[in-house]
DNA sequence: CATGAATGAGCCTTCATTCAT
DNA sequence: GATGAATGAAGGCTCATTCAT
């Protein structure tokens, strides 16, 4: 019951993502996305509050996953700096795999009212934190230096990673980021010790 | 004549960089733009193509501003690391003290549509062009490491001076961001060298 | 079998009172009914036609029982002058004693469909054909005036009676409606003889 | 200049009318009196803030001229008598001459959600009070009773009246109002008296 | 040059009703 | 008998742009 719930949730959200991905922010009416989702217009608002709440949980649910994901990559890392690269590499390489989703989280979903880049700002934070966290394990090891400003680094970090992205897509994909992480990494660790 | 024709283009520009800080992206229509400018709606129209034209030259004359004055800072520095530092310094400082402009550019300006997306890109591009330049001049020096992408550099340079901007203002801009130059060139040259 | 069908189907009309006084005419939907009344929405199908036979049935009973109440009243009377005095007694005293009542029959129900206006008009008949019958007694009796246009004037009377009770509520229920019973008799009688 | 506004703003109100009297109040859409006034669906909007505010004028704009000729005729009678003679003849004569607008200020404009009704309801005072005006002078005249309450009275009157000719409508028009005037009159002054 | 009244396309959301379980 | 998830039609309002004056 409930996971049937949970199972035509997730198929409007895929569906948001598609029709986004296809038609741009402005051109995803909430009609285009019960339809590419396979139900009435008046099933989504059975499952979320308004458009707004489509395109939040649409983000939550996309970055939650890739939250996990650093989180479990991480775990494994026996240094700070092996963490770090990791970071670099999950997020490159998971947005390089998923050009949809790279699509929708860069260019359309920034394209949205303040009400929505608040909640979305809310739903990257654990993200930021996370990586304050290997900054903070990286200063406790020896490994980083001890006078970092951990919450300006992190911005500095996560800041450069998303214009990375939002470049790579911008320019027309033509390059591979992959190959740029062990560059990315170089400088970050170079600007931590 | 033509000086005239400057005169009320640049009231038209002052006019929605106020209205735009005050009400946001969505709620800067024409009529109050014109308003404020002190012109009828039609009048817009005389001297602008569109409404995307009046924010795509509003993003262009304030960052042209910006880089005149990054150019002119510069040739006075004697090392790269100099010119960096004068980049973040100018960067940081200029946004500081224009808050209202701060508000259109990282945050308004970006609810917008990919057409104008692009065209802000276009705007940027001198001064990602401009920190490439720098990043050359140090190679060239001796002073920066010579593996270093510049292309790659320059985006991650933008990137986190970009989201330290766009951070202190979805803080609610309770901290100074000059006092975070020094941390900030600080790792960038740590991961230039 | 019956009584426990009757027991449900006089759920559902209470159910419909309560949230239609609570939310007005256009704030009640079925599911609310439903809900207050404990049943599932589909239930309510199962007992009324559709939503329109709710209301008409709501007005239907709760008019009959007070249609019912005048008859049992009058009965005993010994003269019209008697018979129209309790008339005006019970009709706004009633009222007075059943705000919920009052506001759904005076102020909400009317927010309807011609449909169902015609509807309540049609539930209304038996008590403005009461009223005449008073008249024509009060005639036979001789203590009307003979020359009295018996159809128009039961709309008179019954058009002022209602206009009381909707003056009281609109301005706020701020004084009694009984002591407003002899002033009314009074004009009424004198209005006849 | 102004002129040509209100010219319009009166096409525009004709145009309401008698859309709602020909597709009653729940079928009269914006766009059916934009089209049937002439102008775009928009233009409405430079002339009332919403489609209760066209609502609202309507019932006031007739409702005020009414008012004015009640007002007129009044002032050249002689005796209270003759003035509450003149508003019972006024009130239904004129309804009964503007089929459309009896229909829709007795049954469409009820149909109407709480906002509105109070709206009308304000619309409607100067008329009641116009009614208690007569009351007093035929006091101190000393044709009516002293002992009045002409605050009641006022709304027994006209709810008797308002009763009529709703009556007349719903009845489907087949007999003349006019010929109730004076039995109506007769039924008020005496029990004025 | 300047005006500003007029245009009209475009879309999110509600809710009475149905029907498979 | 009872449930409640799913349906899908329908409409008020905004605002960028035009053009007659």
């Amino acid at each position: 019951m409930t996971s049937r719930k949970q199972e035509k949730f997730e198929m409007i959200l895929d569906a948001a993502e598609k029709v986004i991905a296809e038609n741009g922010f402005h051109g995803s009416q909430v009609s285009k996305i019960a339809k590419e989702a396979g139900v009435a217009d008046g099933t989504i608002y059975l499952y979320f509050k308004n458009k707004e709440d489509i395109l939040i949980s649409l983000f939550q649910d996309r970055l939650g996953k890739l939250v996990d994901l650093f989180n479990s990559s991480i775990r494994d890392t026996s240094t700070a700096d092996e963490a770090l690269r990791k970071i670099c590499e999950i997020h490159l390489s998971q947005l390089e795999q998923n050009v949809d989703l790279a699509y929708v989280t860069q260019i359309e979903l920034r394209q949205s009212s303040l009400e929505l880049r608040k909640a979305i700002g809310l739903a990257v934070k654990p993200y930021i934190v996370l990586i304050e966290q290997v900054l903070i394990r990286g200063i406790e090891e020896g490994s980083f230096r001890a006078d970092l400003d951990t919450k300006l680094t992190r911005q500095l970090i996560f800041g450069a990673l998303d214009e990375v992205v939002t470049s790579w897509l911008i320019s027309g994909m033509k390059y591979s980021m992959t190959e740029q992480v062990e560059h990315t990494v170089d400088f970050f660790l170079r600007g931590l010790k």
